[in-house]
DNA sequence: AATAGTATTTATAATACAATTAAAAAGGGT
DNA sequence: ACCCTTTTTAATTGTATTATAAATACTATT
């Protein structure tokens, strides 16, 4: 997509990273040498190695001399990185993925909502009703549903004044990008979901903290359960 | 501490990480030109740069030709990245630190609790079992407190087989690190904290989702309110 | 089986030039 | 003189090239 506004490090750590993340290169293996990926992009040992180092410190990849450079196991990947989420969002989507995406957003949301009910400031509160009203908007098929949705999650997180939620709106953000590719109705949001992120946003504002808490894990483990059971079917099929 | 076994570029990222986490450089400053940080550092252009782009990755800085080489907004920084949360440990605590931590473990730990008593192995639950044994030394003396103590959360993470809660376990551990900064008790754990934990690890053992996830979640409001509490109490004595 | 030597690859350095752009200087109209 | 626009300059990062050092897997020798 857009690649050549970048400079070429950026270049080379999108392209390898993206590699990495859908599996063209597997954890234990070596990436082609520094030489090697000089001659591949037609690049400088200078910009090769930058951009070597920056995977390193996504924790993708490690370097020690003579050994080739390697795919780190997974367990040590920043999967909160901005850049490595939206690698994962270029690979195939996978229910198990979605799954392992909507239970996280099942521990980290529901809590936000706490937080907002307790900590959100005006202007916050607006943003969140800003979103709702592009949500209702969108119901009509005047805005985009998706965006929409994001950013009422994303403003929810904002109002949490928690700077670790905040950093969790990348997460967030790609979870729902995940879940729009499985759901991919391009159809405006349902009046039934609208009216679930108003009651939300009403329990927030009136500051009712463990109501917005429920709320949300409601909703969130309802979401959660139809997947597991279009897991548990797909693999009753598979035997 | 131990830092000349590591190469240059991770010398020279850590010294500067930690200075930007610790506000010597603040959000929105200049870091020294890279050619003042050659002579800063005596080392080359190449492992300078290695040492900008690799606090680029971790979103800490941004670079822009001609303009300085700036400290990013803190919204952008990966406080997910093990480094960054190191770094975060090397400064003073703070009790308001210490509440945004506890306010996302309370997102996090409980939700753990339950998808391991979904999910949990044989192997997961006996790594539980071992760090419970040692907590149960600790009470007597005969093992580190805190280690048992965070070798236990981090094996209910593990046992959530879900990815992104694995990846959180360096967060919990450095939550747990500076917690324990404030209570900083030599003292071994107390039977009643120990049996909490066992009461966890027998609903998780039991499969009860709901039950584990209540479980956690109790203890760790308590926590909290505890916290709370220290925090208003300092706010109006301030007053 | 231990040792020493060899070759591969990353780590670091030094230097040069290109590209970007903030800030200074110059110009030109009023 | 003053303000606005344009041009020039200079500081700084981006990229390339070349060279050497250090680490270590592999091989050959004993």
């Amino acid at each position: 997509m857009e690649s050549s506004h970048r400079n070429l490090t950026q270049q080379v750590v999108h392209e390898l990273g993206r590699k990495i993340m859908q599996g063209s290169y597997k954890v234990g293996d070596s990436l082609p040498s520094e030489a090697d990926l000089c001659t591949q992009f037609d690049i400088s040992r200078t910009a090769t190695r930058e951009a070597v180092k920056m995977l390193t410190a996504k924790g993708l990849i490690s370097t020690r001399p003579r050994q080739r450079n390697k795919v780190v196991d997974s367990k040590h990947w920043n999967l909160f990185d901005v850049d490595v989420l939206n690698w994962i969002l270029l690979g195939k989507p996978d229910l198990y993925l979605l799954r392992h995406f909507l239970q996280l957003r099942l521990g980290i949301e529901p809590e936000a909502a706490y937080l907002a009910a307790q900590y959100a400031q005006e202007d916050e509160l607006t943003a969140i009703e800003n979103a709702l009203a592009r949500m209702k908007d969108a119901t009509n098929g005047q805005d985009d549903t998706h965006e929409a949705d994001i950013e009422f999650h994303q403003s929810v997180l904002s109002a949490s004044n928690n700077p670790f939620f905040i950093q969790l709106k990348n997460f967030i953000t790609t979870a729902l990008k995940v879940n729009i590719r499985f759901t991919n109705r391009m159809i405006p949001v349902t009046v039934a979901e609208y009216q679930a992120h108003v009651d939300i946003f009403e329990l927030i504002k009136n500051k009712k903290p463990q109501a917005a808490f429920d709320a949300a894990m409601i909703t969130q483990r309802a979401t959660l359960a139809i997947v597991n059971e279009q897991i548990s079917v797909l693999e009753n099929k598979a035997l």
